[in-house]
DNA sequence: ACTCTTTACCAATACGTATCGAGAGCGAAG
DNA sequence: CTTCGCTCTCGATACGTATTGGTAAAGAGT
C-alpha cells in the first residue's frame, strides 16, 4: 500500500504555471473575482488533475475559524437527543457548519473534556443541552466571560443564550388528564439533577393544585435518568401503595424512561391504559412504535435543535449582542396508553 | 461582554522571559527534558497565568495529524451503535485520539460527506460501519489505494481491514428454537442493503434447513431498517398467513427492529410468548427493559468497537502492515420472549 | 591556557493556507 | 509621448506550533 501523498496548493500552483496565492483565489471564488477566466479553467484542471483537496485544518489556521461547532448530550440512548441534534445539523449545515458531537454520559468530567473542544480552539463554538452538571456551570461561566461563544439547551441562565423547555406542555397534560377522571395522579420524574431540570415537576404540580386535583408525595417518584432508574422507582411506587390508593395515571418526565415504566408495569401484570394510564414528553419516534403507542407531548425538538444552533451561530457573528432566551410551543399528543380513569 | 484573547506560546514565553520554542519543550514534556527545573517552573507559571491552552488545530498542522478518528453510524436510533461507538471511544481515547462521530441516515450522499472528513485532513482516519452503500464502495476503495487508512465495521473486503459478524450467534438462535420445538420460523429481515449484510438470514436458512426445519418463503420477510419497516412487514406476514400456518418464532433482525414487531404484534392482539416467539440480535439495553424482555444474541458490540479502532490506529501506526478480517464469539441470551412452541 | 563535553537555551524554519500590497501589462485619454 | 486607470497576477507575510541545528556558558581534564 503506497503512502498518502499530501497534494497541497503549492502543488496545483506549479502544474497550473500560476503562484499558490493566485490557486487560493480561485478556490475562494469571491464574488468580485480578479483572476481571468482562462487563469481560472488552468488551475481547476489542476486542481482535478492532482486530486487536490483544500487543507481544512491550515485553512482554519488561517481563518481562524473553523466551522465547525460542538454539541454536548448527556446519554446516547434517549431518542430525544437525536432529534435534537437532528435540528442542529440541519441549521449547522444549512450555514456552513459541521457539528462535533460528544455525549457525556452525565459525567462532568467528560463535560468539561467537551469544554476542552473550545480552549484547544478546536471547534468555534459550544452548544450544551441539559444535563449539565451544576459543579460545571461555575467554568462555563468563565469561559463566558471571557467572550467564548457558549450557548445552552434545556437550562436557563442570564450569561448565556438558551433555548429553554416548550411552554404549555404541562398544562395540556394536566387538562387531559382531568378530563379523562383522573383524581389521583402520580410522577416517574427522571432527571440527573433535580434542581436544574425540575420544572416540568413543579409545574405540573402547580396545575395540578389549581385543578383541584390533590397532590399526594407518595405518587412522586424522583428518580436518576436511566432506564433503569424509571423501572425501579416504578416497583417501589407500585409497593408502596395498595391497589385501591394507586394512581390511575402515571407522568413520565420522557418518552426514554416511560418504555421501561411500561415494562415494569406489565411485569407486574397491569393493563395500559385500562388499568392505568401514561402520559410522557418530547414525543419521539419512540412513543409511535411501542405497545401501547404512548400519549406524549410535542415539545418540537428539531426546531428547538434548530433554534439553539441558531442562537450559536449569530452569537458567533455578533460577540456583543444580548443575550437571548427562546423557546417553543408544546403540543400533546394523544394515543392509545391514556383512558378513562380506571376507578 | 469581551472580545475573546487569544493566548499563544509567544505570550507564554514573553512573560516568562524564554524563547517559544522551550515553551514548546516544556509542554512536551520530552522523555529526554532538556529544560532546566528553574525554567520550566518559571514556563509553567506563566502558563497558569495567562490560561494558556495550546491551539490543537496548529499543532496538528505542524504535527501532521489530527489524533482524531472518525467514525459513521448510518442511524442513530439504533442503540447497537451506540455500543459500538461506546467500544470505539474507550479504544481511541485509551490511545489519546478523540472521536468524531457521524449519523448518515442510510444516504449515500452523507456518506461521502464522511469521507471528506478524511480527504481534507480533519481527522487521521476513518471507520465505516454497516449500511454503507455499495455505490460508495469505489470511493472507499480509491482511497485505500491512495494508503488511507479507513477500516469496516460489520461487512467485510479484501482492501480494508474489518470487524465482521460475530460468530455463533444463527447456530444458538437456531438451536434454541428447535428445542423448544418450533417447526415454523419466520424472519423479519430489516437492513438497508440485503445482498451486503443478507449473512445474518442466509446463516439462519441454511442451518435451519441443516437442522431439518423446513424454509416457507411466506415467513420471510426482508425490509428495511427502520422501525416503520419493521412494523408494516410484520402486518404483511401475519396478513399473508392463517392462524394455522403462522411461524411460532420469528427471528427479527436486530432489537431495534424487534420492538417495532412486538409492537404489531401486541397491536394484532397476539402475546408473546404464548402465541409467537421472537428472537433477535444485538442484545442492546432496549432488550433489557422492554416486555417481555427479549431473547436475542450478544455479539459484543463494545468489544466490537474497541476491535475495530485497534485495527485503525494500527494502521494508522504501520500503513503496510497485512490486512486484517477480525470477529468476537456470540453467545446467545435467552429472556422471556421465547417459550414452547404454540402448536 | 587549551580543547572537549555537557547542559540549557534560542533563532530559524516549516506545516498549508488566505490576504494584502504591489507591480506588470495595456488600452485610453490627454 | 506621457499619464492615468484598470485588470490580472504575484511575492511576502502571518496564523500557532514542533523541531532542528546551533551556540553560549560552564565545568572537566590535560
Amino acid at each position: 500500500m503506497a503512502q498518502v501523498k499530501r497534494v497541497t496548493s503549492v502543488d496545483v500552483a506549479r502544474l497550473a504555471g500560476v503562484a499558490q496565492s493566485t490557486v487560493s483565489l480561485v478556490i475562494n471564488n469571491k464574488p468580485n473575482s480578479d483572476v481571468s477566466p482562462e487563469t481560472r479553467a488552468r488551475v481547476l484542471a489542476a486542481i482535478a488533475e492532482l486530486g487536490y483537496h483544500p487543507h481544512e485544518g491550515a485553512r482554519s489556521l488561517r481563518m481562524r475559524a473553523s466551522h465547525i461547532i460542538g454539541f454536548a448530550a448527556p446519554e446516547d440512548a434517549n431518542e430525544h437527543y437525536h432529534d435534537l441534534a437532528a435540528g442542529v445539523e440541519s441549521f449547522a449545515r444549512e450555514q456552513g457548519y459541521s457539528v462535533f458531537r460528544s455525549v457525556t454520559h452525565w459525567n462532568p468530567h467528560e463535560e468539561r473534556t467537551f469544554l476542552q473542544l473550545l480552549t484547544q480552539q478546536r471547534v468555534d463554538g459550544l452548544i450544551f443541552s441539559y444535563g449539565t452538571e451544576q459543579s460545571v456551570f461555575p467554568d462555563i461561566a468563565t469561559l463566558r466571560h471571557q467572550g467564548q461563544p457558549i450557548v445552552g439547551l434545556g437550562f436557563e441562565h442570564d450569561f448565556l443564550d438558551t433555548v429553554v423547555e416548550a411552554t404549555g406542555g404541562e398544562a395540556a397534560v394536566i387538562e387531559h388528564l382531568a378530563e379523562l377522571g383522573h383524581r389521583r395522579i402520580g410522577y416517574i420524574y427522571g432527571v440527573a439533577d433535580q434542581v436544574t431540570l425540575g420544572n416540568r415537576l413543579t409545574t405540573c404540580l402547580a396545575l395540578q393544585e389549581a385543578a383541584g386535583i390533590p397532590v399526594d408525595e407518595r405518587w412522586i417518584k424522583r428518580c436518576g435518568p436511566t432506564r433503569e432508574d424509571g423501572y425501579r422507582a416504578t416497583q417501589e411506587l407500585l409497593a408502596a401503595t395498595t391497589a385501591q390508593e394507586r394512581p390511575t395515571a402515571l407522568v413520565v418526565v420522557n418518552d426514554f424512561v416511560a418504555t421501561s415504566v411500561c415494562a415494569a408495569l406489565a411485569a407486574a401484570g397491569l393493563h395500559i391504559p385500562d388499568d392505568i394510564s401514561i402520559v410522557s414528553f418530547d414525543n419521539t419516534a419512540q412513543a409511535t412504535y411501542c405497545w401501547p403507542p404512548l400519549t406524549s407531548v410535542d415539545g418540537q425538538s428539531f426546531q428547538r435543535g434548530a433554534l439553539v444552533a441558531r442562537l450559536l451561530i449569530e452569537r458567533l457573528a455578533n460577540p456583543d449582542a444580548p443575550i437571548q432566551h427562546l423557546h417553543t410551543q408544546a403540543r400533546l399528543v394523544v394515543r392509545a396508553s391514556t383512558g378513562q380513569a380506571c376507578s
